[in-house]
DNA sequence: TGACATTTAATGTAGGTACATATATTTGCA
DNA sequence: TGCAAATATATGTACCTACATTAAATGTCA
């Protein structure tokens, strides 16, 4: 459905109004499809994404400098993100022994099998961008990396 | 800059996900510099967008149900929004003698006049799709269009 | 007419972002 | 050495979304 029906609104000022809007619009919706996803396994998005790249560290740990760093919200909380991992024992936090600001945090085995469960479900497959095209996907890349080209 | 660069991943599992990676980050970009610009106004975005639907119906009043419908996040909870906007007497709320269960909501004098003030200020032109061009932005928003369609 | 369903808005709860501030630890340097 | 600056994380506050529930008014219909 185009922009003006899903937003009821007919007349935009001009394309960079639109696009915009229909942006901010899009990544909303493609959103609220992924936390849907995400809420049978007891995730929210962020969770998962920090969760992964626990992982990724694995079995190294991680400090809340590392996953701020690899996030996509950069000013988003990952202290309190991982407090609801570590009351759900998917992660461990312990003081970091070499330096005793930072905190040490580790996935657990309970962490790593919820995530390869969630992989199985497929749920990174069904994703919403089945429409387009490869093609069309490398467009909207540069489009969306353009856009974002600092004066 | 390249998403890749952004968030420091330097591979992804092929388009789709970048994409949607892309699309998720560059709307949280885009409405953060947003945010931004309205905050000397004391006003957050979804106030901002309410305050327009509500000079939209001006002189006539709005619902919540009419809100909700223009808004960009249909589930988003326009009641408490109005709330905040009501404590500023940016609007009023009467109950609506048609239909004692609705409320009728009017933009105030000061409302207007705050909105007159953003927008000579010129936000909503330096708003960071300034690098594209017009069939650049046309293309954005088929695409974005095209994505969004349910199999 | 009166019981029941529907509509409209408000509220409770959980979790998230943004920004400022606090606390503990380490580092650097006079 | 000792003290200020820098670092690493946690916490407080305000606001937001998502979803479920509540409360009041209205509509429906036997």
């Amino acid at each position: 459905m185009r922009i003006e029906d899903e937003i009821k609104q007919p007349i935009f000022r001009d394309q960079a109004q639109k696009a915009i809007i229909n942006l901010v619009y899009t990544a909303g919706w493609l959103q609220l499809r992924q936390a849907a996803a995400f809420k049978p396994f007891g995730l929210t998005l962020p969770q998962f994404n920090i969760l992964r790249i626990l992982r990724g560290q694995h079995p190294l740990p991680a400090t809340v400098a590392l996953l701020i760093d690899r996030m996509l919200d950069k000013t988003s909380n990952a202290s309190r993100i991982v407090d609801r991992l570590e009351e759900k024992k998917l992660v461990t936090r312990t003081v970091c022994p070499a330096n005793r600001r930072a905190v040490d945090i580790r996935i657990t085995p309970a962490g790593l099998e919820l995530l390869t469960r969630i992989e199985e479900a497929g749920l990174l497959e069904a994703n919403g961008t089945n429409h387009l095209t490869e093609d069309e996907l490398r467009q909207l890349n540069a489009l969306l990396d353009k856009l974002r080209t600092e004066a």
